[in-house]
DNA sequence: ACATCATACGTACAAGCGTACACATCAAAT
DNA sequence: ATTTGATGTGTACGCTTGTACGTATGATGT
């Protein structure tokens, strides 16, 4: 008989702060910026709505962290790649592999960062993990490359992923290498 | 004395559907798309706010029309550029000042486009309207372009674009000059 | 002059939202 | 054992939203 109800026995955890962020994001990707509310991301993280103004002041604090988050684990990809390069032949191998594999690997992923674009355009906190985002994937590519191209690799790549995500028809890993070897002369 | 509240004059008004579907694109412009409402809508043109249940069956109906007379408008910038091109120098020139001038020039219409992208990321309606837009550059490029270097160029633009829009530091015309004579070798 | 009916208008409503806040709980300090 | 204060919970409030719908209006055909 007893409590048939499914119990909440969730007292006291720590790193729940940490487990709403991600619900977070999990949502943002399902149901974009416009459908993450407070109660869908306490649904998906299933802890009670009020547990959310509890360890967030805003939602707006909520989705700032959540991309932080995200732009994080972006980087982190984009520099164990590019570290791993030694020579430039190595470096021009490694973009590729990122581009294919890791970017255009997960969807999701994609959505999830072009709609971080698109709600830094109107946040100003959010512009500023943008950029930050930005900068540390183009000095991922310093290490290999001068400036100029770095900043230009990195808008071809931008470009490439965009497409190619919105596109019905995605350029496949041996378009994405052609196009990079041509800019790369 | 009479009369002091502004009257309202306008019993019909032909044109008023297509009126508001401008004032829809100045809404999403200035407040995106999230803050995009039938209110703000009609507010912005001026209507009362049964108007819009009348002229559109829904807000998505709404959108949608918005998006597909943004893409047709670019998309008529573009054509227009490079139509007017007669050699493949001249192509080249054509490109760099669209992106130089008529795209990086109006901050605003680079937005919508990336809410554009969003959007259509979550709704097949306005993803039709993406690919219709995507499909119709790229072939404005293919007058003057093998079909594979017209994709690569159209994502380069893409990236460079989107890039330079949501930096501090966007690229001046001489970079992006720089950058496609780089591509095009 | 009159009837008709597409067009336009104002208002109301249910649903969902962010947020606030009073109360419960429990680990740690005394 | 008792106190205390951080942590967690449930509920309620005020607001905005999309949409529906009954009524008003006036151009048009007769």
């Amino acid at each position: 008989m007893s409590g048939s109800t499914p119990r909440r026995p969730r007292r006291h955890d720590p790193g729940r702060r940490d487990r709403l962020i991600d619900a977070a994001l999990t949502v943002i990707r399902e149901r974009g910026v416009a459908g993450t509310t407070h109660r869908e991301i306490a649904r998906t993280a299933d802890v009670p709505l009020g547990s959310m103004t509890y360890h967030f002041a805003s939602l707006d604090e909520v989705l700032a962290e959540a991309f932080t988050r995200h732009a994080a684990l972006v980087a982190r990809v984009f520099d164990e790649r590019l570290s791993a390069a030694r020579d430039r032949d190595a470096a021009v191998e490694a973009v590729i592999s990122l581009v294919s594999d890791d970017l255009l690997g997960s969807q999701h992923d994609l959505v999830l960062s072009v709609e971080l674009y698109v709600a830094a355009a109107r946040n100003p906190a959010l512009r500023a993990v943008t950029q930050a985002w930005m900068a540390r994937s183009r000095q991922a590519l310093e290490r290999h490359f001068d400036a100029t191209t770095a900043r230009e690799l990195d808008a071809l790549i931008e470009g490439l992923v965009l497409h190619s995500a919105l596109s019905t028809d995605p350029m496949t890993p041996g378009q994405i290498r052609h196009a990079i070897y041509r800019y790369l002369s």
